[in-house]
DNA sequence: CAAGCTGTTAGCGC
DNA sequence: GGCGCTAACAGCTT
């Protein structure tokens, strides 16, 4: 589920079932998903109710009536699930049920996900060492943060203490929109590649987060609707083709996209 | 059946 | 300390 846009989902998903309710009981999964003892989620959630969301990065806060925060981490798979009947999906990890009757479970099949209890945003942006958020951050503080970067410009959007929210899929999205190949080292890019990188970047994100809530398809444009070797590029010429770029599958087209 | 996957972290080497 | 690489995590899909 989680790249920035897939949470911004998940918030609009949980702000629009979720909040106001009275958490009447708490159901608590795999040990290794609770970063904080389960007792604890147990004590501060139960009674309590959330009032309000906030995301940075791919991490999701909900604010909490009596104070305090439920941090989710979505993992690669995780996702929220909002349901009145009683079959509680098979890899709920929390279920919270409200007084109305309605259930809100986070889902976790490879329990890569994670969550967290912390008093502030502040106190839990420094824990986790994380960047601005993506959609928040300023043309002039995303040429400020390349002056000091090195290696490959794709293992640097990754790096959620460098910016917070990109991953894998959006980040080769935005270097095919800007022709940049992904080995590029970062040193190397100039002024109009990191102009070209922070257009499609905020482009990227919000397109893809429409498209999600709306239901409907990202463009064919985009490289994602592509994402195999020896496809076609929808650019016309050139075939997609894969690399490993710091551990993780790339795709790119190498005539879109030349080396630097 | 083996390999790959939207994410993160730890450990190693340079 | 920074950067690159690998493995590990776990379950489902191809």
């Amino acid at each position: 589920m989680p790249e920035l846009p897939e949470v911004a989902y998940q918030k609009l998903y949980v702000d629009s079932t979720s909040l106001h309710q009275k958490i009447v009981k708490v159901d608590l999964g795999a040990d290794k998903i609770f970063q904080s003892p389960k007792k604890d989620f147990e004590e501060v959630l139960t009674g309590n109710e959330f009032v309000a969301s906030h995301q940075i990065g791919k991490y999701l806060l909900m604010e909490l009536k009596d104070k305090g925060f439920l941090v989710i981490h979505f993992g690669m798979t995780g996702k929220l699930d909002y349901f009145q009947h009683n079959e509680i999906q098979k890899h709920a990890q929390l279920t919270l049920i409200f007084e109305n009757g309605g259930k809100l479970s986070f889902v976790c099949p490879r329990k890569f996900g994670k969550l967290f209890l912390t008093e502030s945003i502040g106190a839990f942006r420094k824990q986790q060492n994380l960047g601005p958020h993506a959609t928040e951050l300023k043309k002039a503080d995303f040429h400020k943060l390349f002056e000091k970067k090195k290696g490959s410009v794709k293992t640097a959007l990754m790096d959620q203490s460098f910016i917070a929210g990109l991953g894998n899929l959006y980040v080769d999205e935005m270097l095919f929109q800007s022709g940049i190949h992904p080995k590029t080292k970062s040193e190397n890019l100039n002024k109009k590649d990191l102009d070209k990188m922070y257009k499609n970047m905020v482009d990227i994100l919000d397109t893809v987060t429409k498209c999600k809530t709306e239901g409907v398809p990202v463009p064919d444009s985009y490289l994602r609707r592509h994402r195999n070797e020896e496809e076609d590029c929808p650019n016309g010429k050139g075939k997609i083709e894969m690399i490993k770029v710091g551990g993780r599958s790339t795709y790119f087209c190498p005539e879109c996209q030349e080396v630097k």
